[in-house]
DNA sequence: GAGGCACGCGCC
DNA sequence: AAACGGCGCGTGCCTC
């Protein structure tokens, strides 16, 4: 295309666009903004089209209601990192049923399940558009004209080489999308990219609509934490009294927060250590050691929760919006970052500081024991199936059946844990070391252990060894939605046997976790919008999901929220019920 | 002073 | 030495 396309200022002319590329089976669509920020940023220009005809649009001077022609009733739009486009024209008022309602496919997620672990051959796992566009297209895209936009007000300010770069990013990411459709096909990874497809409005209403936080009540917390920090670490000086060096005013000088330092000194103390995680620490049982576990705990609660927590707290919003990365985990979990919301501290008061204003509401759902009911449905454990399918509490009835004794939660509860700790454990692939070191036993004690649950569990054993022999044998693990995830380059890295067989008998369970959650998030969205109700995601933690609502609509909202948990689960798990806890409440808890 | 790595630890 | 899967962040510490 040498010719510059005419910027589209008129409806009519839109829709006449539109009309002539209506038979083409899907349409590319990319947005030229002044930043990344949908409550501050514009968005200037909006590409859409084929790979031989694409339109530039005029994003100030069309009304929302005008461009909601963008997005057609059947057609596919291909975005790269839709979530992007989607929050950013949601920003700019387009109809959020519309959105929610769109066929989506993006073009940066579906790279990375195609090519989920096999990346370093290629581009070192980039993903960007000018690396596909490159290698599917020949074409070469020059990101340097985009830092141009930031600086504009209005689309008039954009020169020929603006225009031309707007309008071959949309083309290449048209091209992509041609060059990924028969991979897509031949790889059976069509369920899973479609999955990730759906849930792209989701990533991106959480991101634009944020997450209430009371950051009066944080700041309270962190000033308490900080005090008690303070007096930990003069019990900390007290314990290494003897051997602790002075500073000119006789104030100990140790530095608690570097390993090294903390390692000698305990050495001086006669404990000699390689590590200072908690658990050795603890093993040792010295006061010193103790001391030093009590002074992390606040330690850590001040720096990663402190002050600069509260520095992603939203000017405009007064809320925090996080970056989700809908595939960040190879397995196929989400992650989160700017702030983290998925590692808040669980069990204590920081999780009651997450409340939305006036009477709305947030709801809480979360799979319960959403792992071992897939560990039942993909190994079919007789056992499993039919306490879970009773309602039964598995962690008594394995021990029960371990220990040839009753067992409940009252009732020796100290084989419950042990039996617990093997449940979960398993689906980490943990060995006997790994279990000795849970349940505090001998390596021996915790194998006589695991010989005796497998052999009361054939089938759990036989499913997991085959996850591991299957990924060695295939190079691959995959999920019961059919994700994958290569080993092949770990492999020829010379990665340790044992721990990609470890990683490939977790990646199906968690990695099923995962696209369960994924799917009842993008029909949770739709929902909420196809009822108009005053109600959307604000946060998701593996297995958990969070919605804010009007207190108006909160039982409609819970029923919505469970039913569509439920529902997605079922889609990949059959043999036994998916349950859901929720929690209805002024503030994030479960 | 920036960048990268290891460690430790918060969550599921 | 550890021996349990997946993340992101703060800190120390090293290199450039």
């Amino acid at each position: 295309m040498s010719d510059i396309p005419k910027v589209i200022d008129d409806a009519s002319e839109l829709r006449a666009f539109m009309a002539g590329v209506a038979d083409a089976p899907f349409l590319a669509l990319d947005t030229e903004t002044t930043g990344l920020d949908p409550l501050v940023d514009k968005v200037l220009l909006i590409q859409i089209g084929t790979a031989s005809r694409q339109a530039l649009v005029d994003a100030q001077a069309l009304t929302p209601e005008e461009l909601t022609v963008l997005i057609p009733d059947e057609q596919t739009l291909v975005m790269h990192n839709a979530s992007f486009d989607l929050k950013m024209l949601a920003g700019l008022g387009l109809p959020i049923a519309k959105l929610a309602n769109a066929s989506v496919v993006d073009t940066m997620l579906t790279e990375q399940v195609l090519r989920n672990g096999r990346q370093s051959e290629l581009s070192n796992g980039r993903v960007g558009l000018n690396i596909l566009a490159e290698r599917y297209a020949g074409m070469t895209l020059d990101k340097s004209v985009r830092g141009a936009f930031t600086a504009m007000n209005h689309i008039s300010e954009m020169g020929e080489a603006e225009l031309r770069y707007a309008q071959r990013d949309v083309e290449a990411t048209w091209k992509v999308f041609a060059t990924q459709l028969p991979m897509i096909k031949s790889s059976g990874l069509l369920r899973t990219i479609a999955l990730e497809g759906r849930a792209c409005w989701s990533w991106a209403e959480m991101e634009r609509r944020g997450f209430p936080i009371d950051s009066e009540a944080w700041k309270a917390l962190v000033t308490s934490a900080s005090d008690t920090r303070k007096e930990k670490r003069a019990a900390l000086d007290e314990a290494f009294s003897e051997v602790a060096p002075r500073d000119l005013f006789g104030q100990c000088s140790i530095n608690y927060d570097s390993d090294q330092e903390v390692l000698r000194y305990l050495g001086m103390l006669g404990l000699e250590l390689q590590s200072t995680r908690e658990q050795k620490l603890k093993d040792t049982g010295h006061p010193a050691a103790l001391a030093l576990i009590a002074y992390r705990t606040y330690q850590k609660i001040v720096s990663t929760y402190g002050e600069s927590f509260l520095e992603h707290v939203h000017a405009q919003s007064g809320r925090l919006h996080p970056r989700f990365k809908p595939i960040g985990a190879k397995t196929g979990r989400a992650s989160s970052s700017e702030p983290n919301l998925q590692n808040i501290p669980n069990g204590s008061e920081f999780r009651g500081c997450f409340r939305p204003s006036g009477d709305r509401k947030l709801v809480t759902a979360d799979y319960s024991g959403a792992e071992l009911r897939i560990l039942a449905e993909a190994s079919a454990d007789p056992v499993f199936i039919q306490t879970f399918c009773e309602g039964g509490d598995l962690h008594s009835i394995v021990a029960s059946q371990m220990f040839q004794t009753s067992v409940s939660k009252s009732e020796n509860p100290e084989l419950r844990s042990r039996a617990k700790a093997i449940n979960f454990g398993l689906v980490y692939g943990m060995g006997a070391a790994g279990l000795a070191a849970q349940i505090g036993s001998s390596v021996d004690d915790a194998n006589r252990l695991l010989d005796r649950y497998f052999r009361q569990y054939p089938a759990i054993r036989g499913y997991l060894d085959n996850s591991a022999r299957a990924a060695i044998r295939n190079g691959y693990a995959e999920t019961l939605a059919g994700r994958k995830y290569w080993f092949i380059d770990r492999l020829r890295k010379g990665d340790d046997e044992h721990s990609l067989a470890r990683m490939a008998k977790n990646m199906p369970i968690q990695g099923t976790n995962a696209d369960m959650a994924k799917l009842a998030m993008a029909r949770i969205s739709r929902a909420f919008a196809n009822r108009h109700l005053d109600a959307f995601l604000v946060n998701m933690v593996h297995d958990e999901l969070v919605v804010e609502c009007a207190g108006a609509c909160v039982d409609e909202v819970r029923e919505i929220v469970v039913g569509e948990m439920r529902s997605a689960g079922a889609e990949f798990v059959t043999k036994v019920p998916i349950e859901v806890e929720v929690n209805v409440g002024d503030y994030w808890s479960h």
